[in-house]
DNA sequence: CATGAATGAGATTTCATTCAT
DNA sequence: TATGAATGAAATCTCATTCAT
């Protein structure tokens, strides 16, 4: 009835590790690469398989399917942003060095850790499919939020930043500055010829954006202030 | 009566539709909507024949593959926005106007056009393969950063822009607070609960948008200024 | 992004037939075959594709998948049956004739289309489960229980048959008498040492299976019946 | 107060039972169940591992292979019908009580047991191929043949059944009046719209079973017998 | 005895592309 | 031009079985 039935298959071992740990933690690091580099639908198992160093079988035998794979690299991935986050302390300290820490290590975050940018992309691509159905991962609130909203308060009482700033535009803001600049580099240095990865390209960006961010977080001076408002066209 | 209104020549179209230009035009469009919504390696050949109602083989024949085809999506794409662009006509205006309306000419570009947004991530996940190809896409020159270049120039000789803003830059921070926002609405929206593509959401996000640009833009008041930078952290 | 981008496959051919008809009507046979003698967990694709002579790939472009092709052969076989069962024509004769006719026509018909019991055993391991779900199936109702009941009647007001009999009970008696021989005959043949399969068994069972029938649809001779009722140990 | 009460002494059994007999007999279960509701090709090892709740090499160790465990369940569930068969003291009875009684045990065991004709049918699929190949089994020879041949015997002595009965043929065909109508009533049920597994269902199949029998058995009625015989189309 | 990680073979399914008409 | 059937390659996934501990 079943071919299966008397076939007596395996044979010769290069000797698996048989370091549980070690073989999930090394395919799942496999994964984040393949899945950084092709997205969901352009990773191949058998690639990650290879990288890893591991029988294809054990993708399957540890995470159950592509799909649960690529959950596993989502939860990972966003895990790790949120652990270096909480590592960010910025409660106590002088509102305005605390801000610029938090734009340059968002920055800095985004250079070191492309694997966050394109899985970003990755994500919204499908609509944020996976991630609306990872608990995991909704539950792992950003605390940046609430720093911020904090950040802001405390700066508005000592009078170096403005009243009335919506934290999640800032904190979107302060994402988007870097995020685009580095994850459109590739279209955007063939289009402008000039090199967007190159080092000193890369510290000049983070000034532009400290500035920006800077620029519109600070109080507008009283008169100055007026002048400067009466050039800005009217908001409808 | 009126013999007209019954020979109303709706001429049948029992399948072939004979018209070559309208059928590369239909598979055209089919095109954007599968690359659009599915990336390179997600969309599917099968399914643009399906959404063009043509017969799969008609793409090989206008189009050579799968890659000509998304060239073809790609110099589309770039072909319009570039148009777009010189539609818009600033030269002449009032600088402060005419950077308003700018800044939301590409948040509307943007908003109005998903497919841009999404080949330009597309393309940016080959690592621009495709565009560093396409020799029509690097010759479409955008002609905004001329336009902004001349138009900074203008704002600082008027005393409305600050002077010695890098106009790479400042595109390209027009272009991010915009893109990262409707680009990654969907895990925004999640991890903040909070409807990112709501009609009032993205009005509000364009007023913040318009905002941070013109206070990066507006040149530093005498005394706030000075202020100001010194409650700005020193730069590293 | 996705490495079958730039493959060009496909080199030789050995000649397909072109002929759509054909060659479903191929496949469809095989897959008979093959989920016949191996039931459907044990059926390979590669074996149906195989016996057909046909590319793999076609089952799926004409079927979609192992359980659409599975779904169609068990349409095309209870087709089969129930057109081979409208065929017999029994309104009119005699009812002992025609109950004879049926009778042997259900016994022929087993043994001529093993794939016909086949099918229902591994149906019925999938608790119906397809044929539940397949509306196609569901309302090819059988003839025969029509025809049995007005037989039945006929029989009665004639005094050949009993009256009371219930025709479902009935058709499952004489489909099981031919069924569980035949379907069983290798264990039986095996545990009796006996060759249920020779063609003088065969003829020897049919007629076996007419008796069994006849005597049971046979009205009870007054006497002879009493004291053969009386035999006939208590009903509980 | 009592310490028997809290000294009950439940020893845990944290992983592994160490009771062998019980192991191998708790996967013997598991893979009967499984056998019995898949098949032999799609039983998977790894189910029953998980309902034994026993290690999967285990099941090599106990019983070699899938084979050896499938062999090994077929040999159980003859030994167990064999067995419940011996348990049928018959020969001392009243002929026409003592076949009532047969009929009503196979039908009976047939409802108790779904495992036994699952496995026939299973094994017959497999054109009993284990079967012939397990000599456990065939000298496990069922003692209902002799049984019977003795009854009929015995009870056409007594002139309460005709003589000239074959016994294989009667016994063939009291199991195939049980075993196509509950191993089939999945369709069945469907096709006919009436529930065969039904408490009356069922009963009333079991009367029909023993009406069936006993009207082949009983002597024909002289006079009645004739104008049957007549009614009866001639045997070809 | 027992465990769970690991494996190779092979199964199903998908896909871009080409052929015959 | 247009069609739909056909194809080979490769992708994902499954399974019985064995190894190391």
């Amino acid at each position: 009835m079943d071919a299966r039935v008397s076939k007596s298959p395996a044979r010769r071992r290069p000797s698996g590790p048989r370091d549980p740990e070690r073989t999930r933690a090394v395919i799942l690091k496999a994964a984040i690469a393949e899945f950084t580099s092709k997205g969901l639908s352009g990773a191949r198992i058998d690639h990650i398989a290879k990288r890893a160093n591991a029988n294809k079988r054990m993708i399957y035998y540890y995470f159950g399917n592509k799909e649960g794979l690529y959950i596993a690299v989502l939860e990972e991935t966003y895990t790790a942003i949120r652990t270096a986050e909480i590592g960010l302390n910025l409660t106590g300290r002088d509102p305005a060095d605390a801000m610029r820490e938090l734009v340059e290590f968002t920055w800095r975050y985004f250079i070191d850790h492309p694997e966050f940018l394109s899985l970003l992309a990755t994500e919204n691509f499908n609509r944020a499919r996976y991630l609306k159905n990872s608990r995991r991962i909704r539950e792992l609130h950003s605390p940046l939020i609430g720093m911020i909203t904090q950040l802001l308060e405390r700066g508005a009482r000592a009078g170096v930043f403005r009243a009335g700033i919506d934290p999640v535009q800032l904190y979107v803001t302060i994402a988007s500055l870097g995020f685009f600049y580095l994850s459109n580099r590739h279209t955007l240095s063939t289009i402008f010829g000039r090199d967007l990865s190159a080092r000193e390209a890369l510290a000049e960006r983070g000034q532009h954006i400290v500035e920006v961010v800077f620029d519109y977080l600070a109080p507008r001076a009283k008169t100055a202030a007026k002048s400067s408002l009466a050039a800005l066209p009217g908001r409808s």
